[in-house]
DNA sequence: GTGAAAGCGCTAACAC
DNA sequence: GTGTTAGCGCTTTCAC
């Protein structure tokens, strides 16, 4: 097994350089001639030297790393954001480095240690609040942090979402307009602001429609409490005519059991709603009506916030809500002239 | 924006002590007396300090980090895949840096290019397949590779891959004992040894009832070309009552066309089967018949021949395949008195 | 434009 | 067990 370590120092032996001049080659913004970058560049590639990142980081006080923390790949929109995210910071000579926060609650702050350790130079958080101290924590690093998919209040952190308030406001308008009367909603897991606002905004859009919401159960974003909460919301007499589920993920579990389990047709029985649009929604088996979430324009405005406050620490947090459009498919009933 | 970098030589300071005592409390193997131990945590909590492991790293020349290469997350079986990865590996300390390896051909030199920069202990190469010189590469580097999902010859890569080719057999196996008698198969994409191996097996296992494959197309893995491939095989009289499709993905793709597009039950009029049993395989709208790819094992083995090599550089690469299980649903028909 | 020299924050001999 | 010393591979003044 040949180990063998190619250092500048090796470069500069065979270019006949000094060290520092095959160090200034390597440097987008160094003064080095012609001839000498030739040279430099000869002996490199007949070595296959490439200079060491880290070492580069240990002085320049930059790591070129994100911090990606995600709790959950199992619902597809983290995967797709994953994929773009990573394109995008690549674009960019940046890469992703992974931190699953599993289930445990106080977890977050032993991975957010791990994190900082790799000396990264910024943080994406998908899904996952931050305690206020956290959030100081990195603060006082100096370490830029975005919120993806959560929003917070506080000041020190950006966050990306889209806007779940008018996104569930417009679900509510579209199911009052089509005639529906008795809408429940499955909600996701409550301590998460996306939960809130998309509620939110759907208990607004019902009242202004002269109407209040029928049922509600909690599936937490889970899939399994998500079919255990379709059964108890169709358990009932008077059960209801439309659902508004917190999220796709929740919602082809929502869809299954409405269909397989309790035999109601979609839509003819009932309407169903979504949130998120990842792509089995788009699947004809589900063909499911819901509110798109832009994940091209969700990442790149985490990586414009990333890159901003990076480069310029002084840069202030910004909170960003990106306009979530309803994706009119199938599985909802259509109103009457439904334009919008 | 307060900037404060505490290293070692802060905490030996308010410790008392000197800079390698400190350093050695923070190192697992070391010696260090129970007081100066005390005191330094003291210290070290007292100003927030943690090791910066870039620095670490330089000097021991093992960054704990592992690069891992991916073609796309599209393909459910890899969240999932990612997720476990990321979790086995970070449970022994290592965490992922994630390199997207875009559509692009020749993009997987420059990537690989990347991820030797940043130093990184091991490799992972997800669906993915690597030429002989990038094989060569990273070993004369000393950086150990294990290909996740693809096998190659190289004598110089380890592979963890479920064994496709019992996979394929078993397919046909099952559906020749259901009494089908025209059996087609949607390939993958062909340069993959996943798609090779998967066919083979399943031509064996045709041979082996007596029986010739009625009908092959090509998906590419891409469920575009899933729907389109199985449109061209039930487009013609004498369609087939019967298809394996290599991955579930595509067979999503195809199952839809079946149902919507062209009125077909499933499995009354055609029975379908697929590769990896992904999540939504499970969901009773697919309930489909597929092959078990048993991403936990896959992972586990993946990081045991990774550490391994790491720890000891002249391991020799290792090439593991999973026994993959057949998971009857109700996509296809059950052959009579079907036990294994 | 280029080399010499001084570290970045840390680990690992090496003496004591 | 603990401090001193010498770097890991690189960037960055600083003279020239």
């Amino acid at each position: 097994m040949v180990k063998e370590k190619i250092t500048s120092q090796d470069v500069a032996r065979l270019a006949g350089v000094s060290q520092s001049a095959v160090s200034r080659v390597f440097t987008p913004g160094a003064s080095v001639s012609k001839e000498t970058k030739e040279k430099v560049r000869r002996a490199a590639n007949a070595l296959g030297y490439r200079p060491n990142v880290l070492a580069r980081s240990l002085i320049t006080g930059r790591s070129r790393i994100i911090g990606l923390v995600v709790a959950y790949l199992d619902n597809y929109f983290y995967p797709e954001a994953l994929e773009k995210l990573s394109n995008a910071l690549q674009a960019k000579g940046y890469h992703v480095l992974v931190f699953m926060a599993s289930q445990k609650a106080g977890n977050i702050d032993g991975v957010l240690d791990e994190i900082l350790d790799y000396q990264v130079d910024g943080i994406v958080m998908a899904s996952v609040a931050m305690s206020s101290d956290l959030a100081a924590r990195c603060q006082a690093v100096g370490v830029p942090v975005v919120l993806f998919n959560r929003s917070q209040d506080d000041e020190r952190l950006s966050a990306v979402t889209s806007n779940n308030i008018a996104g569930g406001r417009l679900v509510a308008q579209f199911l009052a307009a089509a005639g529906h009367r008795r809408i429940a909603h499955i909600a996701g897991w409550e301590g998460a602001s996306t939960t809130r606002d998309r509620e939110r905004g759907f208990q607004e859009g019902l009242t202004a429609a002269g109407l209040a919401l029928h049922a509600r159960e909690v599936g937490n974003y889970d899939f399994e409490e998500a079919r255990k909460a379709t059964r108890r919301l169709f358990g009932r007499s008077d059960s209801p005519d439309a659902v508004f589920v917190a999220n796709d993920h929740m919602c082809f579990a929502a869809m299954d059991v409405l269909r397989y389990e309790l035999g109601l047709r979609v839509p003819e029985d009932v309407s169903v709603v979504g949130y998120d649009d990842v792509p089995p929604a788009a699947w004809p088996a589900y063909d499911l009506t819901t509110v798109r979430q832009r994940a091209n324009l969700m990442v790149s405005e985490t990586v414009k916030i990333l890159l901003e406050n990076i480069e310029n620490p002084d840069a202030p947090p910004r909170r960003i809500a990106i306009e979530a459009p309803l994706v009119v498919r199938g599985s909802a009933r259509i109103p009457q002239g439904w334009t919008l």
